[in-house]
DNA sequence: CACCAGTGTAAGCAAGCGCTTAGCTCGGCG
DNA sequence: CGCCGAGCTAAGCGCTTGCTTACACTGGTG
């Protein structure tokens, strides 16, 4: 088995997971440090970022120990990387949701988004699962740059439920508690997907996004 | 300083924490052993599993390293009463939600359960993030243990919905799908509570088990 | 008294940790 | 050719890990 396809790395091509960290030709650097990344993407989400170790990283990525110290100042520089891209093309995904609806009114504009987040949740289950849930093993500034690029997607959900209030076609008595709802429901999609159920990441979306309107819509029993 | 009295745990008893693990008078055996699992639990949910040493526990309980292993046969044993107590107490805390409804209907349970196990989360968030995020750090035989009350749990919220569907009252094309997402909004609780926004334990039950109502409810745009 | 189970500690073992150092190889360029 | 910087490794440093061992103290029981 040649360096390039060490243990594990093969797995996480048939995943989708390498072509997520592809990039236009290689911002990333050269090809050892793609292979770290994508290596560590699936050993921080399998394990957990402490209970990862360099070697377990250098192991998959076909490198020795010493070789992560090459691309990467530190594991926690290496995190690092991983958890910024990630938010920032959740993002991106998020956005461009958004923006391909048009002025279609808020109705449209929640499902999109919502939708949009839910599917990609669930395709990039791997990454999203280190990108979500080990934040506080980040230092503190790194840590703040990441909270930065929640905010912004708590502040796009949270302005289309605004929007859709103030036109009168959203009732939500309580529209942040809203909000940390739906994106509670959106990312701990990434906990348990694929585990439970057999629904395809763009069936989930559709669900979700339903769902989130009907949390939304004005209902009958308004008195 | 006493020994019982020990770094953190001050801290923990101010929390409610404490008192969560308190037990009719001593199920749990000796108070070192009480003081240890809450200093766990509190270790564990500040820095996960692997992340936190057994010396950090013995420290927080105000034992030598080796005092862990007069009460506990290894961290993974520890952790394992942890994560198998808590599911009880959140399955109890559900069962008892349910019933104390009486026969009120598919739209008070599902209320009922919701409210009770949002509340549940919110207060117990120290607990809960331990119990529901570092699953897989158990032994196989362990996790499925704690698997079953999980899916006893799940049981319920879907048996809920059915009833309503049943009787008319529901409008739910997707039961499992409706059923994942609420436990998901209720789940994540415990991994921002109490970072985001104000609200005590019981306003966030109240406004998550109206948000499940909604999501149940016929709405007007059937068509 | 002797004895013992229960509870605790001081010391330390083997293994693993993040990371560094010194030195190797190799392609490109004068 | 000689030289250089980039990429990589073998070896290993200092420290921490989970856990064990050998021993000490205590209160209750015969």
């Amino acid at each position: 088995m040649a360096k390039a396809t060490a243990a594990g790395l093969d797995e996480a091509q048939a995943n989708g997971l390498a072509e997520m960290w592809e990039d236009g030709e290689d911002r990333l650097g050269p090809a050892s440090a793609r292979r770290l990344l994508v290596a560590a993407v699936d050993a921080f989400a399998a394990r957990g970022y402490h209970g990862t170790s360099t070697r377990d990283i250098a192991d998959r990525a076909g490198l020795s120990p010493a070789g992560v110290y090459v691309h990467f100042a530190s594991k926690e520089d290496l995190f690092f990387r991983i958890t910024l891209l990630g938010h920032e093309r959740t993002l991106h995904n998020a956005v461009t949701a958004v923006q391909s609806v048009g002025e279609a009114g808020p109705a449209r504009r929640l499902h999109a988004v919502i939708e949009a987040q839910t599917t990609w949740q669930a395709r990039h289950h791997t990454t999203a699962r280190v990108v979500e849930y080990d934040l506080p093993c980040l230092s503190p500034e790194h840590y703040e740059q990441v909270a930065a690029i929640r905010r912004k997607i708590t502040a796009l959900v949270r302005g289309i439920l605004n929007e859709g209030v103030r036109a009168g076609v959203f009732d939500v008595p309580d529209v942040d508690g809203m909000t940390l709802a739906l994106l509670s429901m959106v990312t701990d999609v990434a906990r348990w997907y694929p585990s439970n159920g057999r629904q395809s990441p763009e069936q989930l979306g559709t669900l979700y996004a339903d769902l989130a309107l009907r949390m939304a819509a004005p209902h009958s029993s308004d008195s």
